[in-house]
DNA sequence: TTCATATGTAACCATTTGGTTGTACGTTAG
DNA sequence: CTAACGTACAACCAAATGGTTACATATGAA
């Protein structure tokens, strides 16, 4: 599996796409359907340029990508991105776990004497 | 396993909690070892005042809880908030592997006829 | 009790965000 | 070719964000 390096920068603009209901409910409708902008538009209560930038908010945090279909440009969800948002966190729930691990062992390992 | 509830703005708070690299660090410092908000404080380039309100942003997304501790208020990361958010994204994963599936179903299956 | 420490909060400021309307531009349909 | 459609972008606005400094409050130490 390929992992690629994310910056700060990457990773702030990931978590900030996916904080606004709008945009997550963007990335799960174009997980499965390709939609146009103006599809998409058609769906939300408010601008097609609103709708417009929040695409755009998602496409600079590689969480959706543009494809041009003649006039219209197709919207779909990168699951790639998705899934390196979900490992991230998979990590931090690692750090713990180990941790949790450790005072386990602490606390039931009475034979050796590495306690301070 | 008990999974809560998420309305629409806890996952905005707990995505946007996530948005900046010092909260995520944190969390991060803060799943290993409980610090005060002053220890927390100490270590990255800014006021005390605006680690305070960073605090206060993860606490509110349910990410840190405080307790008190003498005249400190220790923080510790809140692994099952981490947990929701990964799992959260998981669902997303699941809706685009689905589809995936469904996809390789209809292109390798010709026995059935069952396509339209 | 008094003082120092730890925290919280208010007021302020610059920047970003999330929305609007209007306009310009590229592409397709007729 | 021309008109309609789909998209992009600029200018604007209100509200939120991320930082500051200053002050207020709570707790522990002496």
């Amino acid at each position: 599996m390929v992992t690629y390096e994310l910056s700060d920068t990457d990773v702030d603009r990931i978590f900030q796409a996916l904080a606004d209901a709008t945009r997550r409910d963007i990335v799960s409708r174009t997980l499965t359907d390709e939609l146009s902008v103006t599809a998409l538009a058609g769906r939300y209560d408010m601008s097609f340029a609103a709708v417009q930038k929040h695409v755009a908010v998602l496409e600079r945090a590689t969480l959706v990508v543009k494809r041009r279909r003649g006039r219209e440009q197709m919207v779909q969800a990168n699951p790639e991105a998705v899934r390196r948002a979900a490992r991230l966190l998979d990590a931090y729930e690692k750090i713990w776990h180990d941790r949790a691990e450790r005072i386990g062992d602490l606390l039931s390992d009475t034979t050796k004497g590495t306690e301070q």
